[in-house]
RNA sequence: CGGGAUGUGGCUCAGUCUGGCUAGAGCGCAGCGUUCGGGACGCUGAGGUCGCAGGUUCGAAUCCUGCCAUCCCGACCA
């Protein structure tokens, strides 16, 4: 399927490409059937664009930049908005050519620090990107909701099983978001599902629902204990004989060059995209031991929030509902034990800050949540006025004012979404593709192609399923017949054809259907017939798992 | 950038610690023959600057120094 050229850069063999042709064609048919219109913008993009909206600086080391011979900066896009911006903000100039939503199909390059499982982070890819413009928020908003609609029919389309979920808007900024998640054991990313109604989000942005009243002032105060060489949560936790739920974890960061501290529940998770949003942080990382000495006054493990010096404490909102909470002293070797926050501790504010467990409650509708791991194969985003404000990309409105254009970003990796087909589908012979995906359909496998008869039988049945637009290739080497069934399965044909002399004596031919395993003797008399019946059986299995995890939005 | 590891025929690796004769194996490749419904077998053969540069030594794949490359583990994203 493909080969290494060097880190993060791979050749796409015929087979491969082939898949990642089909997949691009699903996608152009859909972005075209909700009102995209495809384009093709350069790769190499000019130094001067991408200071104009600050990101030359802001985008960091994954930005490829190299210089030409004239001295001129200029980088590699690892995506489009300043060109595309630019190119708006020259073409447009009145309400009546809004709405927009120009797509290409096209190689990206971002500088991955780490490249890794092959295509699932490659440093140079193929993305389908989408950009749309119109002239308010409820233009926008609209782009929005087709946008949605074209990726759950791609995927659906794709036969894969996926999920759309909210996400965390990130670096690329803007309001609302989804990410399009391909479900498999693998996935790098974890998403939350509600079991009974159809709310799914990233584990990143997932709410936290946290309810009851705050607690009453605790009667003790609090007092120093000893907790020798108890650097950890569960060491202090066992130390003191008490459940890890008693103890607050207090977590340092450097956020743009500030302190912070964030305190959570001693057996909880920080989420550190809820933080950093809390925070507005731009750069948000974890206090280095010299800063935690520095912030404290003592070694890491024995951070509390009481007389903390940071510039700003921030605290998850469960932590209001009780008090008398264990927690480190800011002294080598100590805790504190009988602390009540409000009183003895100088919290900034009360936030979401947790990651949500399988544990929590439905945020919506209060029904159990599951977690599940997933790769994220698409992403959509409403950008707002941030680039066409920067950039200047504006129109004049029907009484001649000029408003900047509301613009959204949608995006596919294509290279990816045939990764994580193969993630999501294969087993111990090799790879199950779904009949959208796979680089040939249907395989035919010739048991002895220099038995005449075998090969001609096979040449004409190849001729007649061409000739009825069946996806299909012919195996006709001359190899033993286990080597060339192992070969088809760990390509992984959704659908085999066995044309063998033994079969053709008895007037049969077998069908094997490559994800049940399922092999179907077929007289040769109507054999087109039946093929076809297995055929839809199959793509109507994917067409059917595909459909059974998306959740279908309103609208018409 | 940190931490760990590896560079030897096309591929996967042994040999390196303990320096020594013509550098090996399996797979793959080429030829011939037998085989042929779930990755066959026999015979013959081609193919290697041992990552690069320098050093130690009578002698280096092996020891030393430097460089380069790649892979794996932690912070990014479609």
């Amino acid at each position: 399927m493909i080969r290494r050229l060097t880190s993060g850069i791979y050749t796409y063999l015929p087979a491969g490409w082939r898949s990642l042709h089909k997949i691009s064609e699903i996608i152009r048919g859909e972005m075209n059937r909700y009102h995209g219109i495809e384009l093709r913008m350069p790769a190499v993009q000019p130094g001067d664009l991408w200071k104009e909206t600050g990101r030359w600086n802001a985008y960091g080391r994954e930005l490829l930049r190299f210089r030409d011979r004239h001295d001129r900066d200029y980088c590699l896009g690892p995506t489009h908005e300043e060109v595309i911006t630019d190119l708006i903000r020259r073409e447009v100039s009145s309400y009546r050519q809004l709405p927009l939503n120009l797509y290409q199909i096209q190689t990206k390059f971002r500088d991955e620090i780490r490249p890794r499982f092959g295509l699932m982070r490659g440093r140079e890819f193929i993305m389908k990107d989408a950009y749309s413009f119109d002239r308010d928020d409820a233009g926008a908003a609209q782009s929005y909701e087709l946008m949605h609609k074209a990726y759950v029919s791609i995927f659906e389309k794709l036969g894969l099983r996926f999920r759309d979920v909210e996400a965390d808007t990130g670096a690329i900024g803007g309001s609302i978001s989804h990410e399009f998640m391909v479900l498999a054991e693998t996935g790098e990313d974890v998403i939350a599902t509600c079991t009974k109604c159809t709310y799914a989000a990233n584990l990143e942005k997932a709410e936290v629902r946290c309810e009851g009243p705050d607690c009453q002032e605790n009667q003790h105060h609090p007092e120093q204990v000893p907790t020798p060489g108890m650097h950890t949560v569960a060491q202090v936790a066992k130390y003191l004989k008490v459940p890890e739920s008693r103890v607050i974890k207090t977590l340092l960061y450097e956020a743009d060059g500030k302190s912070a501290a964030a305190l959570v529940r001693g057996d909880r998770e920080l989420n550190e995209v809820k933080l950093k949003n809390v925070l507005g942080a731009d750069t948000l990382e974890m206090a280095g031991q010299k800063q935690v000495e520095e912030w404290t006054g003592a070694g890491p493990g024995f951070a509390g929030p009481v007389g903390l010096k940071v510039d700003k404490m921030v605290a998850d909102l469960e932590l209001r509902l009780q008090t008398g909470w264990i927690t480190g002293a800011n002294a080598d070797d100590a805790h504190l034990k009988h602390v009540d926050l409000r009183r003895d501790a100088k919290v900034d504010a009360y936030h979401d800050l947790r990651s949500i467990t399988s544990e929590d409650p439905c945020p919506r509708c209060s029904a159990n949540i599951r977690l599940t791991k997933g790769i994220e194969v698409g992403h959509i985003f409403r950008l707002g006025t941030k680039y066409s404000q920067v950039m200047k990309a504006g129109y004049l409105d029907e009484q001649g004012v000029e408003k900047p254009m509301v613009m959204g970003c949608y995006g596919i990796g294509v290279s990816r979404v045939l990764a994580a087909c193969i993630e999501q589908n294969h087993d111990q012979n090799g790879i199950i593709f779904t009949p959208a995906v796979a680089p040939f359909e249907t395989a035919i496998i010739t048991i002895n192609p220099k038995d005449d008869k075998v090969l001609n039988h096979a040449r004409a049945l190849y001729e007649e399923l061409l000739a009825q637009n069946v996806d299909v290739i012919l195996d006709d080497r001359d190899e033993r017949p286990g080597f060339k069934f192992k070969d088809c399965d760990l390509i992984g044909f959704p659908l085999q054809i066995v044309v063998g002399a033994k079969g053709l004596n008895r007037g049969v031919l077998e069908i094997k259907e490559r994800h049940s395993g399922q092999k179907h003797e077929i007289p040769l008399e109507n054999f087109l017939e039946n093929f076809q019946t297995v055929r839809k059986k199959v793509r109507e299995h994917f067409g059917l798992q595909a459909r059974t995890y998306a959740t279908r939005i309103q609208g018409s």
